[in-house]
RNA sequence: GGGCGAUUAGCUCAGUGGUAGAGCACUGCCUUCACACGGCAGGGGUCGCAAGUUCGAACCUUGCAUCGCCCA
């Protein structure tokens, strides 16, 4: 016997180890069946769930099941990234609290173990997360975009190698000076994507830059409403900014050329306070005349506009900040000409100072306090400088052609579809990606610096040597398959003595001929190198490897085909690449999306997915984001923990509408959940009533309207719900098995077959229980991929041992229906539906006790209705609660009358109610007709529409017509024999 | 400033040209032999505003208003 209530907390982690022990979450491997892949977006390896994971993952989950049960060979790949700036956060702020050495005091090898060992301990734990939540990826194949560190040669590391070596030697990856959005909290470059700008509270200071050669000018004086009222006369220039501090490293001031105020200063020069510099001022576009003085400080290198004006103008950036973005020392500093009290000042320390300066100078005019839109890390919320230092580059603009290209043919299609637009405006305007970072936790950069600027770009160590040792042409040998170099000792040592300045030292320390080539003096100065012991060093100064690692989303990039084994050729790639759909939310699509259609065109040569779908974000129940700041997040576990992960799951589905937002409630999750409990108990009413697992049923054999019926319903559904779910449309297909199971299972038909399961027909009760069982598990299975827990539970519970013969529910094949409706059937049963709701609402409206039992007649019914009510007797008398059910030819005394279908129905109960109420409530119904009838008349009257309407809608009102005044007239009858009452 | 989207019942949302819908909330009744995480019945909307197209507009067009998001 079923308990009263499904216990998701129980059943659930016990079914998911059941699915993963056999095996069910892998590829069937049947190669003659359609293949049908996903890859996850990869969750950080640091994240815990939240709710967009939630969402993200409960459709795939969807998807994935379903095909699965449409025996397709299925693959959904698992995998975490590796977060390059989060994780190495994580550790640091772990170091730090256990009050270890830090990330530079340890060094790089050993923060890189220590991150390492963080991953395997408690990295991914997301991955348990997901497994909470049902998700059925293939754990087997769990991927990092880091690989397997126990095997150095593995293909994420190789492939990540691969595609920065091709695209460098094509020319699309370069290495540039240009200004970048530095973050001086973590001391590394960031891509554009990387930084939020956000509007704070901020000032506009109007600094007086004071002319330089005696020269001054007339300025205009306006009063309080805007007029020019005359002119002063100025030995200075205001120019606003935001950014105090950064005027130490003006090179000039820029007034747009047709601003007449400044025309007379073009040319001349300021003399910038505190550096004492003089700068030009000159005339450029960029200049706003309308914003502030008109007059703006140029400062290419920390400004990105700026940079853009000084290049026109032909002036070299000064740079005044490091990357601690404290103010410059030493040679930078000389450069600028900053005074000592500013070198090595916090910037916002100097901004301060800076201001104080000019207020002590009276230069400071005027603080304005205004709305400005401010550049922050996502990750480390400092404020972001631009910085001028030299990094890696793809040349995105030119990749992004072929992925424009790709959209535009429909080769790749966005659902819904006005999520194209977004691409196209992001790919169209596509900036130069830096893909360098400056941190440690991360993909090594595969380049090397060799000696006189030369670069090596290549797939290894070796192959760097190699590249240098034949531009030298000097000879060597490298092992095919290791790429490893083998130098002879003369030559390591012509080699070394040139490039390597320790080396060198060292040879002359030894007063031996760094410079020699005599065979002879190339052995000796060998023997003195490696007598040193020092060879490994000096190896190290003639080629560094790149410090830096590659932005993380260079790696998430590749990962439709780096996880299936690229770049080797794998089964999994023949089979599974490109993917048929990818599932993520929109703010990605910038980050990820646009990247990976780059990556897969450029090196598969093929799209990575068919479908791209964009779900909804989750918002609180107010459409606020969630946020820790604002404390409105929602915990998916949680909710998981307290509903059950059937219940979070279906309410993501109901809700994940096309182009809505998820307004998350605690409230919607619990409906859901008693949902859940709906369908338990539907399942727990077939066990009470011997309901069993027929497998399958010939619908022409079926013989009771009411279970022909049924069986066409759940037709309906199933392909209600399977048109949904291939076109994206979750809401519509959860919201079809919403329907089905609780308003037409429950409400009706279990209520319905009552009497049958009950009653003395043998015949009649073993098709009903056959029926009841079949349907059931029909919906089990309709209903598993929104609901994987309870409807696999009970696959099992409501057979026992069906799990060994059959399998588990979740690999059952999807159902697909043959069913020609039986239009005789549903008419039946609509009427039965019909009359007793027409019963019920009349008892309710005129107050007749929920006990008492009362008699109705049906007047003049004829033989088809009388026939239906004949055999639906018991259960009109059962649910309606009627003493008994007769035949008449007039309205009874004492009945109160009303219509169902055609036929007048008359109820013996006008000595238990308000006769008053009655009429009134005849007399609302029978207004509401006329004013229909009335309205519907005058849309007929008017010959436009005759006429140009379609016929069958003309056909369609007219037909209104009869049937509201038939039903008119038999009210208007029922209304007058209450009169007599 | 550019772009995208939203505006329908108290709340959350379906509904893309032909009689305005659901869930939740609310009101009344019901501890009826699957389920009170339940059943039955009910109240509640001039579909943001205005103009236009059309025989007919919540739906198409234009404008306006308000709100949200993205980008500069």
């Amino acid at each position: 016997m079923l308990d009263q209530r499904f216990d998701p907390a129980e059943a659930e982690t016990r079914l998911y180890k059941a699915w993963e022990a056999r095996g069910c979450f892998k590829p069937s491997g049947d190669t003659s069946a359609q293949a049908y892949s996903i890859v996850i977006p990869p969750p950080n390896v640091t994240g815990v769930l939240h709710m967009g994971h939630a969402l993200n993952n409960t459709l795939q989950d969807v998807l994935v099941r379903f095909e699965r049960m449409r025996g397709k060979n299925v693959l959904w790949q698992a995998g975490t990234d590796h977060a390059g700036i989060a994780t190495q956060m994580v550790v640091e702020r772990q170091l730090a609290e256990a009050g270890n050495e830090s990330r530079r005091e340890m060094g790089r090898d050993a923060f890189v173990d220590r991150v390492w060992a963080w991953k395997e301990e408690s990295g991914g734990a997301i991955v348990g997360q997901l497994k909470r939540l049902g998700a059925s990826c293939d754990w087997s194949r769990l991927a990092f975009t880091m690989g397997d560190r126990a095997e150095p040669d593995n293909n994420m590391m190789r492939a990540v190698t691969k595609v920065f070596v091709e695209l460098y030697k094509k020319g699309l990856i370069y290495r540039d000076k240009r200004l970048v959005n530095w973050d001086p909290h973590f001391q590394t470059a960031i891509s554009d994507l990387e930084v939020d700008q956000r509007e704070v509270n901020g000032h506009y200071w109007h600094l007086r830059y004071p002319l330089a050669d005696g020269v001054t000018y007339e300025h205009p004086v306006k009063d309080e409403d805007g007029n020019v009222t005359g002119t002063e006369t100025r030995n200075y220039i205001v120019v606003a900014t935001s950014r105090p501090e950064t005027m130490l490293g003006d090179t000039g001031v820029a007034v747009h050329p047709d601003d007449e105020r400044y025309a007379g200063l073009v040319g001349k020069f300021v003399e910038l306070p505190i550096v004492g510099r003089r700068v030009p001022i000159i005339a450029d576009d960029y200049a706003n005349p309308e914003k502030g003085s008109g007059a703006v400080k140029i400062t290419p290198a920390h400004d990105f506009n700026d940079f853009e004006v000084g290049k026109r103008a032909g002036h070299t950036p000064l740079n005044i900040l490091n990357a601690t973005a404290h103010i410059v020392d030493g040679a930078d500093a000389d450069a600028a000409g900053i005074p000592a009290d500013y070198r090595g000042l916090d910037r916002f320390d100097a901004r301060k100072k800076v201001v104080e300066t000019f207020e002590a100078l009276e230069m400071l005019q005027e603080i304005e306090n205004l709305k400005i839109e401010q550049p922050f890390g996502d990750r480390s919320n400092v404020v972001i400088e631009p910085w001028m230092t030299d990094q890696w580059y793809v040349d995105a603009k030119t990749m992004a052609q072929p992925a424009i290209a790709a959209v535009k043919e429909g080769k790749t299609r966005f659902v819904p579809e006005n999520w194209e637009k977004t691409y196209y405006n992001w790919m169209d305007n596509i900036q130069p990606w830096c893909v360098s970072r400056q941190l440690w936790w991360g993909h090594r950069i595969p380049a090397w610096f060799g000696p006189n600027g030369s670069i090596f770009v290549c797939n290894t160590e070796g192959d760097a040597w190699a590249s240098l040792l034949r531009e030298e042409e000097r000879p060597f040998t490298q092992d095919p398959s290791s790429r490893e170099v083998t130098i002879p000792h003369s030559e390591l040592a012509w080699v070394l003595s040139r490039f390597s300045p320790s080396a060198r030292s060292l040879l002359e320390e030894n007063e031996s001929d760094p410079d020699a080539s005599d065979p002879t003096d190339l052995m000796l100065n060998s023997a003195i190198l490696r007598s040193s012991g020092r060879i490994e060093e000096f190896r190290k100064e003639v080629l560094k490897q790149d410090e830096d690692v590659l932005d993380t989303w260079f790696s998430s990039a590749l990962w439709p085909f780096s996880t299936m084994g690229w770049p080797d050729k794998t089964p999994e790639l023949e089979t599974f690449y490109p993917t048929a759909t990818l599932i993520t939310a929109f703010d990605i699509i910038f980050f990820w999306v646009a990247r990976m259609m780059m990556m897969g065109i450029e090196f598969m040569g093929e799209v990575p997915f068919k479908d791209v779908y964009i779900h909804a974000l989750v918002l609180d129940e107010k459409g606020q984001k969630m946020s820790k700041s604002k404390g409105n997040v929602m915990d998916p576990l949680e909710l998981v923990n307290e509903y059950g992960a059937d219940a979070l799951r279906f309410t993501m589905g109901r809700m994940a509408g096309q182009g809505r937002n998820i307004r998350l409630s605690k409230q919607a999750v619990e409906s859901n959940r008693n949902f859940a409990t709906k369908l338990w108990n539907a399942a727990r009413f077939a066990e009470m009533n011997e309901c069993g697992a027929p497998g399958e049923i010939d619908f022409a054999k079926v013989t009771s309207p009411v279970n022909r019926w049924v069986l066409g319903e759940l037709d309906a559904c199933e392909a209600e719900a399977t048109k949904a779910i291939e076109e994206y449309r979750f809401n519509d297909a959860a919201g079809a098995l919403y329907k089905f199971i609780w308003n037409v299972l429950c409400d009706w038909y279990l209520e319905l077959i009552k009497p049958l399961l009950m009653g003395m027909d043998d015949t009649a009760k073993q098709e009903t229980r056959d029926v009841c069982g079949y349907v059931l598990d029909e919906t089990l299975k309709l209903l598993h991929p929104f609901m994987p827990f309870v409807t696999e539970e009970l696959w099992e519970r409501r057979a026992a041992g069906r799990v060994d013969e059959q399998g588990f529910l979740m690999l059952q094949s999807w159902p697909q229906y043959d069913i020609a409706r039986d239009a005789g059937a549903d008419d039946e049963i609509q009427w039965v539906i019909d009359l007793i709701t027409e019963v019920r609402s009349l008892r309710n409206d005129l107050g007749v006790p929920a006990g008492s039992k009362i008699p109705l007649s049906l007047v003049n019914a004829g033989p088809v209705i009388e026939d239906r009510a004949y055999r639906h007797e018991d259960i009109l008398k059962r649910i309606a609660r009627l003493e008994d059910i007769v035949v008449s030819e007039a309205v009874p005394d004492g009945a109160v009358s009303t219509v169902v279908g055609e036929t007048v129905v008359a109820l013996g109960i006008a000595d238990q109610i308000d006769v008053a109420e009655a009429r009134n409530r005849l007399d609302k119904e029978i207004g509401q007709l006329d004013k229909d009838i009335m309205s519907t008349e005058k849309k007929l009257g008017n010959e436009a529409f005759v006429s140009k309407a379609p016929p069958e809608i003309v056909e369609e009102n007219r037909e209104r017509i009869v049937d509201w005044t038939g039903r008119r007239e038999k009210l208007k009858a029922a209304r007058k024999s209450l009169e007599d009452l």
